[in-house]
DNA sequence: TGCAGTGTTGCTTC
DNA sequence: CGAAGCAACACTGC
């Protein structure tokens, strides 16, 4: 779920407790009885992200960290125990809804915060990857992973004058850079492909041949790309179901990635750089 | 049927 | 220091 559809679904409400069937997700504290107490009781008063990281606010100038990875979905919901034995995705089901009001999707529910107004905070996460820390915000900020993190890219404060600065003195090819919290934040494989095919630039280009013209191109591109991307609603998760894609209106304007063509009918390449498959249009994104 | 592939980091090794 | 490789996990699709 986007952040702001959570801010206006949470904010305001005390988390009265937490379940969970995989308590490796609590980093910070550690233990799940030290999560807890430091979850509890708390009411929610604002809900960010930085990067992928979803910051939620507690009071007592706490915060909530919670980063899904590839797999995971926040939601708001109900769900129950299930009663059968089969032990199949999760310990939870959604309890199912009055005809004609949605169901919460998520078959892969691993951690759950029980809410005051008796909904509940739901975690999917089918590979079971997500993280969850909780800590005085000073702590959390500080961390690493949100300290180390590059400018946001849709951020007004995010120049092409800053964009350039970014290349001073780097190596590399552009697909992984794209990629690299540190360097921008936020940008994933899905996006680092349309990006770099809006800007008609091969992935596998090194940072070191960027001039003038590419560098604009690809500022460009990063703007649009992610505008558009935040205006649809982002993408379904991969591997999800077609109807869960469908409603994520950002997988109706992909145009490299998991297509078999570019919109002008050009065959869509797949390489691996740096572990990660990349997509393009071998025609169209020229290589620097 | 089996195995490559998968909205992401982060740790280890060289 | 940087880069590469791979692990965390479990399902989908070819």
């Amino acid at each position: 779920m986007i952040v702001r559809d959570l801010r206006s679904k949470i904010v305001g409400r005390r988390i009265l407790g937490v379940q969970t069937d995989w308590p490796k997700y609590f980093r910070l504290p550690s233990s799940e009885a030290r999560f807890r107490a430091c979850i509890t009781g708390k009411v929610i008063t604002a809900v960010d992200r930085r990067s992928k990281n979803v910051l939620i606010s507690l009071t007592g100038d706490y915060l909530l960290l919670i980063h899904q990875k590839i797999s995971g979905r926040l939601l708001v919901g109900n769900w129950e125990r299930r009663s059968d034995s089969q032990t199949p995705h999760s310990l939870w089901q959604p309890v199912s809804p009055p005809r004609g009001s949605t169901v919460p999707q998520g078959r892969f529910i691993h951690l759950l915060f029980d809410l005051d107004d008796g909904r509940q905070l739901g975690l999917s996460d089918l590979r079971k990857f997500a993280k969850a820390l909780c800590g005085k915000r000073e702590v959390i900020l500080n961390r690493p992973e949100i300290r180390q993190l590059g400018p946001e890219p849709l951020d007004p404060q995010f120049t092409l004058a800053r964009f350039k600065q970014l290349f001073a003195g780097r190596k590399g090819r552009i697909k992984q850079m794209l990629m690299n919290p540190k360097f921008i934040a936020g940008i994933g494989n899905i996006y680092s492909d349309e990006i770099l095919y809006a800007a008609g630039i091969h992935p596998l280009s090194r940072l070191t041949k960027f001039q003038e013209p590419q560098l604009k191109a690809l500022y460009r591109s990063i703007k649009t790309v992610l505008k558009k991307a935040v205006r649809l609603r982002g993408t379904g998760i991969v591997g999800g179901s077609a109807a869960a894609r469908a409603e994520q209106g950002y997988d109706k304007v992909r145009m490299v990635y998991q297509r078999r063509e570019c919109p002008r009918g050009h065959e869509i390449q797949r390489i691996r750089i740096g572990g990660r498959s990349a997509r393009f249009c071998p025609v169209e994104q020229k290589l620097f």
